[in-house]
RNA sequence: CGGGGCGUGGCGCAGCUUGGUAGCGCGCUCGCUUUGGGAGCGAGAGGUCCUCGGUUCGAAUCCGAGCGCCCCGACCA
């Protein structure tokens, strides 16, 4: 049992001056965190008890599933990071020792992991194996932000797995998906698992588990049946009024107008009608994006489908190569032509001309310009998934799990010897989750302005005792033996037993937000009662002499 | 990296325009009263006004440089 009035919870009345989010003002306020510096949290003793609670249950269902839990250093040599071409990362923190040897703090442990690997497991007799641990990582982050949300130092349970082959790789990676599925129900959070982008360097699949709230930096894409990254999500996009078939292009003067709104508004045409050229450089060749206007490229979708590294193009690059910013456009250059696939080439379009305060009406792609057709555009909400329309949310991402295949293991040597004594790359896969990202995820989606409320899963403790009047009083003895109570029961429990006034110690349990709490007052105590408040239910009275197994049972049907 | 904002007791802020004794609320300490929604009265403690440099008889205030922090965007293996 803890005693509030020996325990360190740093409350606050009032909002950090510098905090947006929900769960930054709140974790604040309800003393779990304090800041250090720019991405540096440090978790006062009831938040820490919050992040322990959330990594004992990412610990029972890791062991579930087999996952072997180890220990790796965050300071470790750079040279495995130089061998997987991943020391020149920015986000990388690189340092020297006294003797000018080259080191990094670990961003993640895949170098680490498998330079082990690589000592270690040496016939397909020793795999598969899962392996993993719960670590700190650092990362340079360019903008740190939202309390725990995005920070330079966390806490991260990491997992690797290691198979023989991709039947293999696909087993360890169900398995994950179980656990992971568990661990985030468990949590008493609200999650999607999503379809995300496996990146420029590999990797044959890849989810991201994501908790939606406002907060939240990524996007994802939902319809019935469907979830995706909207870095990587795709949909049939919405039908659009075209304009009617034409023989050839039509110069338009479009005089100052530069932007999309400009020129549909001036046109009479919907920005639908309109094609939005988007100079980019992709694999270091100049080329033209186009997209229907009232969509967006989206460079992450560009690169997968070129199979190429792609960047927006500079000002230089787009004078040299098309003409003046503002109506830029595909007809009539030989720089290569992406086309999304939402543009039709049975209909006619306006696009920039290439030439200043022009536009050209009645273009047909193909008749009038070559081009390559590719999914590049991001999907927008309405679009369309299985006849669906589908909503696009903002949300935290709590968890991925990623099929690396051989990128590490060939970088690192990290091989095995099958049944015929032919060496082979392991085939591995890495899983991660962030607690601290779904205790911050718990506080956004479940938050008030009046204080936290905790899933019973992660809430510090399971009931919180108030005791009322002084600290010498009958209140105070009552409060303390079913406290007791609860304790034998099991419960974690919390007692307020501060010389405070009822209205402090009121406000300090909502911020605090446990799940039970239990108020013992001069009011009941008349009517040998207390008043136990479950979340989101009414209060109600109960009698005092079975109030610690009452309370007690409570708190099991919640768990 | 681009844009914007902010740095004054532990927290939240005023003061700066027009240079002249550093203030308010909360919190903290002591005493008395009070105890079912952040109590009342009285007495106190606590500040290199982010740092350095400049202007001035005199700088929290004006000027310059730097540092730190927040927000938006870009980025995020």
């Amino acid at each position: 049992m803890d005693r509030l009035s020996s325990y360190l919870l740093p409350t606050e009345k009032e909002d950090p001056a510098d905090a947006e989010a929900l769960s930054h003002r709140l974790m604040v306020r309800a003393g779990l965190i304090r800041q250090l510096g720019a991405g540096f949290w440090s978790w006062m003793p009831a938040g820490w008890r919050v992040h322990n609670r959330v990594t004992s249950i990412i610990r029972e269902e890791m062991e579930a599933i087999g996952g072997l839990e180890m220990l790796m250093p965050v300071l470790m040599p750079a040279e495995p990071w130089i061998k997987t071409g991943r020391h020149d990362i920015p986000e990388l923190f690189r340092l020297k020792d006294r003797k000018s040897a080259d080191l990094v703090l670990a961003m993640t442990h895949e170098e680490a992991v498998t330079t082990h690997a690589a000592q270690l497991i040496r016939s397909y007799r020793d795999l598969p194996l899962i392996l993993w641990h719960m670590q700190i990582k650092e990362r340079d982050e360019p903008r740190p932000r939202a309390g725990v949300l995005r920070t330079r130092e966390f806490i991260m349970k990491d997992a690797y797995s290691f198979d023989r082959d991709e039947a293999g790789l696909a087993e360890s990676y169900e398995k994950h998906v179980v656990a992971y599925d568990r661990i985030f129900d468990r949590c008493g959070i609200e999650w999607y698992r999503v379809e995300s982008d496996v990146g420029m360097m590999g990797g044959s699949a890849a989810h991201e588990y994501m908790a939606p709230c406002a907060a939240g930096e990524n996007e994802v894409a939902l319809a019935p049946g469907y979830a995706a990254n909207v870095e990587i999500a795709t949909a049939q996009a919405q039908a659009v009024d075209l304009a009617a078939s034409s023989t050839e292009p039509a110069k338009v003067a479009t005089p100052g107008l530069t932007t999309i709104e400009q020129v549909s508004a001036s046109l009479g045409l919907p920005a639908g009608g309109l094609l939005k050229a988007v100079p980019v450089m992709a694999g270091g060749t100049f080329t033209v994006a186009v997209v229907r206007g009232d969509h967006r490229l989206n460079e992450i979708k560009f690169a997968n489908a070129m199979g190429v590294d792609v960047r927006q193009a500079t000002a230089d690059e787009i004078e040299q190569n098309l003409g003046p910013a503002g109506s830029i456009g595909p007809v009539g250059t030989d720089v290569p032509v992406v086309l999304d696939s939402a543009v039709s080439a049975e209909h006619d379009y306006v696009v920039g001309a290439n030439e200043a305060d022009t536009h050209l009406s009645g273009v047909r792609p193909g008749r009038d310009f070559s081009f390559t057709q590719a999914d590049i555009r991001s999907v927008e909400a309405g679009d369309l998934v299985g006849g669906q329309p589908i909503t696009i949310e903002p949300a935290i991402e709590v968890g991925n799990i990623f099929k690396l295949g051989t990128r590490y293991s060939e970088a690192l040597g990290a091989n095995f010897l099958d049944e015929s004594g032919r060496q082979q790359p392991i085939v591995m896969g890495s899983y991660g989750i962030g607690p601290a990202r779904i205790a911050a995820a718990a506080v956004e989606q479940r938050g008030s302005d009046r204080g936290i409320d905790w899933p019973a899963s992660l809430a510090p403790w399971d009931v919180q005792v108030l005791a009322l009047g002084k600290s010498d009083s009958r209140e105070l003895e009552v409060a303390t033996r079913i406290a007791q109570d609860l304790q034998d029961a099991g419960a974690e429990v919390l007692l307020d037993d501060r010389e405070a006034s009822p209205g402090e110690k009121f406000a300090d349990a909502d911020l605090v937000g446990c799940p039970i709490r239990l108020t013992v007052g001069r009011k009941g105590l008349e009517k040998e009662t207390v008043e136990v408040q479950v979340q989101g239910a009414e209060k109600t009275d109960i009698a005092l002499a079975t109030a610690g197994s009452e309370v007690a049972a409570i708190w099991k049907s919640l768990s």
